[in-house]
RNA sequence: GGGCCCGUGGCCUAGUGGGAAGGCGCCUCCUUUGCACGGAGGAGAUCGUCGGUUCGAAUCCGACCGGGUCCA
């Protein structure tokens, strides 16, 4: 029989969104598939890729062979966005009719299952037997040589040949990087007759690939046959496989008879929801049609990306999310929108996609107040540059200037982040013009650094993992038995010995080496937990050789490597050998990871259920847990907190653990990770009575068994990590205990210091902080009485130059503000003169030098007085002319230096007339 | 990963190497039947932290912390 026939005569076709993509996932659930839930937005465990941008993403390792998985067919609703890199569609949208930031992919998948044929006819009978697609109006194209596929399309499908294309590579050769596997491909477009035509070509067609909207490309097959290596060359892979990827949103509107995806029923919703909120007519709408799409499509990403754990920030996804929603806002400002209003869109969102997505249910409320918090900051942020703009404009102006130069609108738009449109709608208001080739030079220069600055940390080579390739060849299905819930401790035997990246077959005292076991107790870094720490030694009475394991890692799926150095002998490959934990480590690292448990759990008893996980460190000597809670926590609920959870450990829960499936896990409530990667069958780590604990996480690592051993609790830290996230920092039993009796130490010290009880030191020093400061008030008053009484001896020491008072003295001054006082004191006392003083301030000279304002017309300046009586001192000074103060550092000069000063005044009052 | 901007009384802001200033708020008094206003006085600042340069740093330099913003 025909592959993939669908059974019996189906009358009800799909025609909604939700039917549409169940029926899809469906159907291929028929055919064997296993239906897999969509990944997080965010690709676990690979950097390369900001965020998942097709269904094939999270089944990368599967077509590497690096992971296996339980099934040899799958099929995905995978969620996807495409704002950055080599797939960047954010500009597109809005004026495209059918790119999205945000979109669903449908696909299936084989990892060395069925082929080309398979999976081309699985296609054909989809799109025309489940949603009776008209086959008249699909074309197939194909990769140039692909003959195997035409084949397919002709003689079994029965499609003429003239609608099967041959194409080239740019269009219909895929691969995953510039190595790796790779194969032709196989698309399906979508005719939607002449009348649509947007390039009038006579041979208009699908082959010109022209952009031409008469033809939609609906549905890709990619053939992965081959595997490329580094020089170019391919080899046919064992076991080739199938990625096939067709966008919801495309398919949905080629069912609908929509033109453009946003006239189906997964935008409309949207759309209308704008309208309403605006009281907009329909002719309204359509004016403005372009906004409408981008806030529709950025509603949807924003509401998917916050869901999945991303917060709005300044770098990397954070900063992709900031960005999609603050285009959305401003699309919404140029509609008349003047208060935040995209909450109230993504509400939509997630009434018409939670069933499909329930995540973006369950987290509703901490979605829509992030989206709130966001644009109520972004509107904040358009004010000032606003204002910022229309200082400038107006300063411009008065110069008589009609150009806004280009790299002050680029700092406007750099620094401050006011946007270019809006800068020029001010601006043209305004009568002003805009300097665009220098505003584009500025952004240039910018690319241009960050590019140049980029190059330096892209450069992350690629490792080369051959070595463990082929030791997992080696192993047992299922590589290393990873022993590490069962004991600290295993016999076991090395089945590999890597030195700089080599395989060898010995290493002896002194060396490097990365070892292999069968069966490992050494816990992997994962989960936020570190890995353990231990030795590996020789299984005999009399151990002859021993390794110190310093790391472990885990550098493809089923091969842990233990990285240490030979302490003693030299050891063989095949050796039977003995794995040991550093027991005491590990207990100190359950403590913390039971712990963090714990927390997280209290954390939302007590702040809310808003509180998520958002990291975790788990070491021996501290823990460190990130969460999602958009305030600074207050003295009293991060007290609250800590004793929760030494509540808690009081009450010595029992700690236990359990496996089950994702499903089953999630629907019993249990707490799942946005930045881990589950597998079918996942482990339950719960805390309280059993079955009915009030802590249930999904989580590999170790725990204590019960809470008690956590021992004593201790909340260290609370600080931001970026826009709506917390952290805590916590230590547990030892480190605890530890930080307790030094701090105890401190604080008996302190009171025999004082002598006062423990209990009352802290009133006892508000006591003496009180008493000090009114100390210092009553030393400042006594200060200023005796410089009042020193000042009414010096008037008699005025002497007079050419007509003018002049009083040059050293005083008894504590500081400079007091001679400041006193040259205060003088002026007022005689109305004009000059007057320099000179005082010893930490051991050193310093001068205070004033000028009366009839005297400073005379050409008398304190400032250049002041620095010539400093020089003479080896010191400098200045200030303005009628009171300036400087300093030097020869006090046995003071004295001369002062006696100076009537003969410089003369000087001045010569040259000033 | 790189660049730019900003941290000054409870809040907002001025201050480009030489007297820490203004507004809002707070307290006391006066004015008023009361309130709003008005008037007089007052308290409140380790100028983000730590180093450096300098006779002298809110100001210049460096590191760090916190916030903003753009590019990749």
């Amino acid at each position: 029989m025909n592959p993939g026939a669908v059974s019996g005569m189906k009358l009800d076709r799909p025609q909604t969104a939700v039917d549409i993509r169940q029926a899809f996932l469906d159907y291929f659930e028929e055919h064997g598939h296993t239906q897999v839930p969509s990944s997080p937005l965010v690709p676990i465990g690979d950097d390369t890729l900001l965020f998942v941008n097709a269904g094939m993403v999270q089944f990368k390792d599967t077509f590497l062979g690096v992971e296996k998985r339980p099934y040899a067919r799958a099929t995905t609703s995978q969620k996807c966005m495409r704002v950055s890199g080599k797939h960047n569609d954010l500009e597109e949208v809005g004026p495209s009719p059918r790119h999205h930031t945000f979109f669903e992919m449908l696909g299936n998948f084989s990892f060395g299952d069925y082929f080309k044929r398979d999976a081309i006819h699985f296609a054909w009978n989809c799109l025309t037997g489940v949603y009776g697609i008209d086959g008249e109006r699909l074309v197939a194209t194909v990769f140039r040589d692909d003959d195997d596929a035409f084949a397919v399309w002709r003689d079994e499908i029965g499609l003429p040949a003239e609608r099967i294309m041959r194409m080239g590579e740019k269009t219909n050769f895929w691969s995953m990087g510039d190595t790796g596997p790779c194969g032709p491909t196989s698309e399906l477009h979508y005719d939607w007759g002449a009348e649509a035509c947007t390039c009038g070509r006579p041979d208009c067609s699908v082959f010109l690939d022209n952009g031409c909207e008469r033809w939609l490309e609906v549905w890709n097959l990619v053939f992965m046959q081959y595997n490329q290596a580094a020089d170019g060359t391919r080899t046919l892979l064992p076991a080739p496989g199938v990625d096939t990827g067709m966008g919801l949103e495309r398919l949905v509107s080629v069912i609908q008879g929509a033109r453009a995806n946003y006239d189906t029923d997964l935008f409309r919703p949207i759309m209308e929801r704008v309208q309403l909120l605006l009281d907009h007519t329909d002719a309204q709408r359509d004016a403005q049609i372009t906004a409408y799409r981008v806030i529709a499509d950025h509603a949807r990403a924003i509401t998917f990306l916050i869901g999945d754990g991303v917060l709005p920030g300044n770098e990397g996804r954070n900063y992709i999310l900031r960005l999609v929603l603050r285009r959305a806002a401003r699309y919404g400002k140029l509609l008349g929108f003047d208060e935040p209003f995209l909450a109230d869109v993504a509400q939509v969102v997630i009434e018409t996609m939670g069933h499909a997505y329930p995540e973006i249910r369950e987290r509703s409320d901490f979605i829509l107040n992030t989206i709130n918090h966001e644009e109520e900051r972004f509107l904040r942020t358009l004010d000032i540059g606003l204002a910022m703009l229309e200082e400038r404009v107006a300063e411009l102006k008065a110069e008589g200037r009609r150009e806004l130069p280009g790299d002050e609108v680029f700092r406007l738009w750099d620094t401050y982040g006011f946007p270019l449109d809006l800068t020029r709608d001010l601006a043209v208001e305004k009568g002003m013009t805009i300097d665009m080739a220098g505003y584009r030079q500025a952004l240039a220069q910018q690319r241009q650094r960050a590019r140049a600055a980029a190059q330096f940390g892209a450069t992350s080579e690629a490792r080369d993992l051959s070595a463990y390739l082929a030791l997992l060849e080696q192993l047992p299905d299922g590589g290393v038995d990873y022993v590490y819930l069962a004991d600290t401790k295993a016999h076991t035997r090395v089945v590999g010995l890597i030195v700089d990246g080599k395989l060898t077959d010995h290493v002896s005292y002194g060396q490097e080496v990365e070892v292999v076991l069968a069966a490992t107790p050494f816990y992997v870094e994962s989960g936020g937990q570190v890995s353990d720490t231990g030795i590996i030694l020789d299984d005999a009475e009399e151990p002859a050789w021993q390794i110190d394991v310093s790391d472990t890692r885990r550098p493809v799926a089923g091969v842990i490597v233990h990285y240490g150095k030979v302490a003693r002998g030299e050891v063989r490959l095949g050796a039977a050998a003995v794995a040991r934990v550093d027991m005491e480590r590990r207990m100190d690292i359950e403590r913390n990871h039971t712990a963090t448990h714990v927390l997280h759990a209290e954390l939302r008893y007590i702040l809310g259920k808003h509180v998520r996980q958002a990291g975790s460190l788990v070491a021996p000597d501290r823990l460190r847990f990130d969460f999602t809670h958009p305030t600074m926590l207050t003295d009293d609920e991060l007290r609250g907190v800590e004793q929760a959870v030494n509540d808690a450990v009081f009450a010595n829960y029992p700690v236990s653990w359990r496996w089950t499936t994702y499903k089953q896990a999630l629907a019993e409530g249990a707490m799942a990770l946005f930045s881990e990667k589950y597998g079918d069958e996942v482990r339950v780590v719960e805390i309280g009575p059993r079955g009915n604990g009030w802590s249930k996480e999904l989580c590999g690592g170790t725990h204590v068994d019960s809470t008690s051993e956590i021992g004593i609790f201790r909340i260290v830290s609370e600080g931001s990590v970026g826009s709506g996230a917390r952290r805590i920092e916590a230590l547990t039993g030892r480190k605890a205990q530890e930080l307790m009796s030094e701090r105890l130490d401190t604080l008996q010290r302190a009171s025999s210091f004082l002598g006062v009880p423990e209990t009352e030191l802290d009133r006892k020093v508000l006591a003496l902080m009180d008493q000090m400061s009114s100390q210092q008030k009553e030393i400042a008053r006594l200060r200023e009485d005796l410089a009042r009484l020193e000042f009414e001896g010096l008037l008699e020491r005025v002497v007079e130059v050419e007509g003018v008072d002049v009083l040059a003295v050293q005083v008894a001054a504590a500081d400079n503000n007091v001679m400041r006082q006193m040259t205060d004191w003088f002026r007022d006392q005689l109305g004009s003169g000059v007057v320099v003083l000179g005082a010893a301030i930490n051991g050193k000279p310093a001068f205070v030098a004033a000028v009366t304002d009839d005297l400073v017309k005379r050409g008398v300046h304190a400032g250049k007085l002041v620095q010539a009586v400093a020089k003479k001192v080896g010191g400098g000074g200045g200030g303005r002319p009628n009171l300036a103060q400087a300093g030097g550092v020869d006090l046995l000069g003071m004295r001369g230096a002062l006696a100076d000063v009537p003969a410089l005044v003369a000087e001045q009052l010569a040259t000033g007339k």
